[in-house]
DNA sequence: TCCCAGGCAAGGC
DNA sequence: GCCTTGCATGGG
């Protein structure tokens, strides 16, 4: 296992970027010591006041996965004025926007839809002991045949509830050709309607995946949080999440997804929940 | 008992 | 096009 290690910076802390809501793969050994699990791949990151230290057989995958390349400070200094975000930072600074793979962040967030993130990482969890290949210590996020292999029965069993059968048409579609690859090079607009046609994927859905997968920026994923945040800054609560979203990433431009994430990860903080 | 959670699909208009 | 309703499940 390969070891690198970097002085500690405001804009990393490794609580921040796995329990901001982006990611539900990990697990908390101690306050400031995480693994973190993608695809088949795993990386313990342990952190003090100093220095930031990752453990993985696949560092250069983790390296980009946890955005290293990316100056943060630099993103900040343009959404700092912006309605809420310096106050968001003096919560969550250490944010970071993950580049996750696709085909786990689709099954993710269909998951996620009107659900709790406890329960979410719990139905994941289970997606992966029953189909996911055993790695010794822990298990790989199945394969897209291998979760071919799940019906419907098999998801309501583990909780999933009524997103059971859109998990089984989704796969069911990828698995028939559907490319998720090729939405890497399309406009954000173009992405976001391509990724609407897999079932359990609406406006919401889309964006995040969009935002956590395919690092699209110019999104702004609307779900209750960001509504009661937008109702905060405007005073409106009505509106559908396209005209909401819409309104928003015109407010905070084309770093709207990482202004979302600080915004919605610190409103949970403040209102205390899990 | 009712409300809520990183909403979506289907049907009515 | 927009608006309403039904939907599984567990926790507060």
């Amino acid at each position: 296992m390969d070891k690198y290690i970097f002085n500690k910076i405001d804009t990393f802390d490794i609580r921040d970027i796995l329990e901001c809501g982006q990611v539900f793969r990990y697990s908390k050994q101690s306050d400031n010591d995480y693994i973190v699990y993608s695809i088949d791949k795993k990386c313990l990151i342990e952190q003090n006041s100093k220095k930031v230290i990752m453990q993985s057989s696949n560092m250069d995958y983790f390296k980009n996965y946890f955005d290293l390349d990316t100056d943060y400070e630099n993103i900040i200094s343009n959404i700092k004025d912006k309605p809420l975000v310096n106050r968001s930072l003096g919560y969550c600074k250490g944010v970071r926007i993950l580049k996750q793979d696709h085909f786990e962040t689709v099954i993710s967030f269909i998951i996620s839809a009107n659900n709790n993130i406890k329960r979410i990482r719990k139905i994941i969890e289970s997606i992966c002991t029953n189909l996911g290949e055993n790695m010794g210590d822990y298990y790989a996020f199945p394969t897209r045949e291998q979760m071919a292999n799940a019906d419907e029965n098999f998801f309501l069993s583990i909780g999933a509830g009524y997103r059971a059968k859109y998990l089984v048409n989704t796969i069911k579609k990828i698995n028939e050709g559907f490319d998720l690859s090729s939405i890497r090079n399309m406009s954000t607009s173009k992405a976001r309607e391509k990724l609407i046609q897999l079932s359990g994927v609406g406006p919401k859905v889309a964006d995040c995946i969009l935002l956590f997968s395919y690092g699209k920026m110019d999104v702004f994923p609307v779900d209750t949080w960001v509504r009661k945040i937008y109702k905060e800054l405007t005073g409106r609560d009505n509106g559908s999440i396209d005209s909401i979203s819409k309104d928003l990433v015109e407010m905070y431009g084309n770093y709207s997804g990482y202004a979302q994430q600080y915004l919605f990860y610190s409103k949970r903080i403040r209102e205390q929940k899990t």
